[in-house]
DNA sequence: TTAATATATGTAGTCTACTACATATATTTG
DNA sequence: CAAATATATGTAGTAGACTACATATATTAA
């Protein structure tokens, strides 16, 4: 076992990442050999838009949870690819509308049998004593109530 | 609750990125508070020179985990910090070996306190029905046993 | 009804990791 | 012992997120 590891909670953002990607990289392998071109990244934007079809670019993010910035970058790239299309929202003009285009809606087509095979391999995966999903569930449940900051703060006073 | 959190599994990559984020950018502003000009990536440098006080460039990789290249950005920094130093290895000529400076000592000596805080902290967050950290080194293990990728072709045969 | 404020979108540049490629030295093999 | 291979380090460019700032439209308040 090395320093790091030994470390342990001190280098969880570390390792958190370190999971992300690796778990990422082999999404992306696993799309390739259904030869499916889609990249892991653009899951949250499909996937939302395929359960709520019409979306501004605000919503979007908020769905997914990330910055607008980085939505409108998803965004672009996924209109280059033609999976999904926009249009003004005619009510409010500062807002586009976002939706899938039929190459897209077919695209999830092809992806559902995809996602199962996902969705089985992860559960799988993570179906340990400690079941990686419930705890990330817990610990996101446990930073709304009350930051990571706040507890070191909390913590800071007490020594 | 948002489509991409409900989607549970299928973007667990997602979720945990933005979860290490979290906990990363509050981990800087307890640093931080603390008066300590210390940036989180520098961790897992400092804490295996500390550890094993002689490392080359490679050695440090494999202790962190990461790629060389990350791990030399990382050592490009922390010597212009001045935080740790480099020679050459006079039997292998091709390995440059790094260590702590003095000033490196004695932040890792103010930061131990920090170190501390931030362990509990951790430890108080996590400390839910499935431990976040035990679930993560779970995860690890399974992936070791079989990756995420063959765990998928498995599951794609049975269907 | 204008002025102030809020919201929606967009752009530029940053951050922290990566992969791919290049070079220098060491080790192994024919 | 020379050639092939392996190892150690380094550079350049990429990826996927971010923050900070800018602009346009909508809403609220004086």
């Amino acid at each position: 076992m090395n320093v790091i590891d030994e470390s342990g909670i001190l280098a969880i953002a570390t390792r958190l990442q370190r999971l992300s990607d690796q778990i990422r990289k082999d999404g992306f392998q696993v799309y390739k050999a259904h030869g499916i071109d889609f990249e892991p990244k653009w899951f949250p934007v499909i996937y939302t838009l395929f359960h709520k079809p019409v979306l501004s670019v605000v919503e979007i993010a908020n769905e997914i949870g990330y910055t607008h910035p980085s939505t409108i970058s998803l965004l672009k790239e996924l209109e280059k690819e033609k999976l999904i299309r926009s249009k003004k929202d005619k009510i409010d003009e500062r807002k586009r509308l976002l939706q899938l285009t039929e190459k897209g809606q077919i695209l999830v087509g092809q992806m559902q049998p995809v996602w199962d095979v996902l969705k089985m391999a992860t559960a799988e995966m993570i179906d340990t004593e400690n079941n990686l999903m419930r705890a990330i569930e817990e610990v996101e449940g446990q930073l709304k109530e009350k930051s990571f900051f706040d507890r070191a703060a909390a913590q800071m006073k007490r020594v």
